[in-house]
DNA sequence: ATCTTATTACGAAACAATTCGTAAATAAAT
DNA sequence: ATTTATTTACGAATTGTTTCGTAATAAGAT
């Protein structure tokens, strides 16, 4: 099973998924759109994702090539199973009540939810 | 603004939400249920958690009585939107639709936040 | 008052995450 | 070939969490 992701190897991960393979360098500014960390900081955190297996690599030259092991909907599963478990006593309704109540959703959005409800409504009765 | 707080924080923090105020002695008991843990490791992370105002405490005797500082529907609307910014993309439709898709949800759950989720839709409109 | 027991306080160790300085390696440019 | 620029590797410092051993403290029992 792979490591929980901390927050900075998330930060890193999202710009993986979102841009797919990736140098540290282009890593490392995207990261700096937001806050200011070091190349080598980078670098590190990133070496540490490669030995803890998050990440597999290739050589392209003189440098590396990123990519994330894990799989955007993967971490996604595990880091809210654990949320539930840990901050809402494993209910989901008390989870997606509190995340309905937390931002405003649009029309659009709520209607999609109510959708996708049905369905599993429907798929519970079989 | 209260810090996040870290798992072995926060199972502490659920056991004080549960059972309310409490001595170190009983959350040490409550959390030894589910797995071991020293006395005294117990006791220095309420000690550290009294220090970074996650906790109040007042003097019974040769005790001390730890009160959660931190209401457990602020911690999860903290906890929440900050996996929702971190892993979601900031979507709540994105976070919910997953948490419906983990696990299996009784037909009255789904049945309330349907009837949750109607109830915002009436709000939205006005 | 003394003994026993439970709790607290203190300090240190182990471990992990983050940060950065500096050196080594590599490729590209001239 | 030498220089220049970039990347990687290494190591160390810093910080935070968790753990526990041991000593000090306080209460209760006799």
């Amino acid at each position: 099973m792979l490591p929980k992701p901390t927050d900075g190897e998330l930060a890193i991960l999202r710009i993986l998924w979102q841009q797919g393979a990736s140098t540290v360098r282009t890593v490392n500014d995207a990261l700096n759109l937001k806050r200011d960390v070091g190349y080598t900081t980078t670098l590190k955190i990133m070496q540490i994702m490669f030995e803890k297996g998050l990440l597999d690599r290739e050589k392209a030259g003189k440098t590396h090539i990123y990519h994330p092991l894990i799989e955007e909907e993967e971490a996604q599963t595990q880091l809210l199973d654990k949320l539930m478990d840990t901050a809402f006593q494993g209910s989901a309704k008390k989870l997606i009540m509190r995340a309905l109540g937390n931002r405003r959703s649009s029309q659009e959005e709520l209607d999609e939810i109510r959708k996708y409800l049905d369905q599993i409504s429907k798929e519970n009765k079989d």
